[in-house]
Order: structure tokens, then C-alpha cells, then sequence
DNA sequence: CGGGATCCGTCTTGATACTG
DNA sequence: CAGTATCAAGACGGATCCCG
């Protein structure tokens, strides 16, 4: 995954921050699941692994669609939260999920 | 990219399709540009290559996502078209182009 | 000549072990 | 339990080759 802009094109350049198999599940995850910690979304059914999650959630605040306040001190831990950006993906999410629902066979809620 | 269905989660599946940085930009093409031949997705700004391009044309097909049909024989050309299932991928095209004209610098028709 | 396959170096992914 | 280090396997991207 790059970082650079291929283009001014708007759907190459968000393809460029959520264009992956995980970043939009993580997303789904806070929007749509009420999860905000990292545990959380290690323990969702897709199994994302430890080293791609920490990337992705760095990369999601860099990308300002995520950002992470402490709840606790020694060691400090996180809880993340969809930014408003981040929280504006939704209507995408949703045509995700119509589309998904009524063209791939097994697709369902839960 | 995996074949594998990773979950029932109708996201997870749509990403399991798409959730690359190439194929929906493949799309894009068919459905806004007009444009279904190879060399024409091959000339698109953001630079395919070949062996990507043929890659995801091959696995856009097997998913029922677009088809292809000879303009001519010896050698055999294609015109590749989306089919309903790929036409109906718009709404979620047009969520991303919004959400993109508002949330990145720089993005923007044309 | 244009579609597309092949080869190859590099970067990314994903599993697992490890650290604080 | 959150996050990092390590390393093998695979995907990507570039160049070239092949075939009609």
C-alpha cells in the first residue's frame, strides 16, 4: 500500500487509505460493532493478525479517520474512536453492505 | 488477495471481491469513462501494468462482475462490459467519490 | 502492433515469537 | 494484554517476451 496520490481521481485516492482487505473492517468494527479497543478488533471473525492491526490503526490516525485517547496509565491503553471524517464513511459502508447482501450468496447480518 | 470467504459479514465479502487498489479502478473505467478495451485501461493515469491489469480482468470475469465479448476475431479482441451485478456497484462509487471530494486535499474531477 | 504471459527483484502480508 | 520483531510466503511493479 502506498502513500503517494496516483491521481486527483477521488475513488483512486480513497482506494489509496482504505484500498485494503483490513482498514475497512476495523472501521466497521467502531461504526457499526461499538468496538474500540484492540483486543476488540483482534477478536473479530475475519482474524486480523497483531502486526497488520497496529499498522493499520497507525496508519488510520495518520489518515485522520481514527484517533486514540488513553483510558488508562502504566502501561497506557487506548480507546479508539472514528473521527467525524471517519465517521462520514458510513453511507459508503452501507452501499457496501446492500451490494454484498444481494450478490454474494452466504452473505448475511451476524 | 484471497479467494476465501473470510466471514458471513456482507463488508468483509465485498472486500474480499474488491478490496484491492486496482479493481474498482477497472470499474470506474466501464462505468463512468466508457471505456472497455484493455489498451484503454492500460492508458488510465494511474498506471496498470499489464500483468496486473490481465490479472484483474480475469478474476472481475470469474466473480460476474463484468464480461467479455470478441469485437473481432484472428486475433480474438474483447470489449469488456459490466454486467448488472458490476453496474450496480455505482451507489457505493458514488459514496466513495463524495466522501473523497470532501475529505482529500486535492482530489477532484478530471 | 496490441493483448497478455513470464520472469524477477522488491515490498507487503500474515504467523508466530517476543517484550514491557 | 498492547504492541514489536522476525521471517517466510505471496503480491506487486517493471521489463521483456510471445503470439496472432
Amino acid at each position: 500500500m502506498t502513500n503517494l496520490k496516483r491521481s486527483t481521481c477521488p475513488i483512486a485516492n480513497v482506494l489509496d487509505l482504505v484500498g485494503d482487505r483490513w482498514s475497512l473492517l476495523i472501521v466497521r468494527d467502531m461504526l457499526l460493532h461499538n468496538k474500540h479497543r484492540y483486543g476488540d478488533f483482534l477478536a473479530a471473525d475475519e482474524g486480523i493478525t497483531t502486526n497488520i492491526l497496529a499498522d493499520r490503526l497507525k496508519r488510520l490516525e495518520q489518515y485522520g479517520i481514527i484517533e486514540k485517547t488513553p483510558y488508562q496509565h502504566n502501561p497506557v491503553r487506548h480507546d479508539y474512536h472514528l473521527t467525524e471524517k471517519g465517521r462520514n464513511l458510513k453511507p459508503m459502508m452501507m452501499e457496501m453492505v446492500d451490494w454484498g447482501l444481494k450478490y454474494i450468496p452466504g452473505a448475511g447480518p451476524r
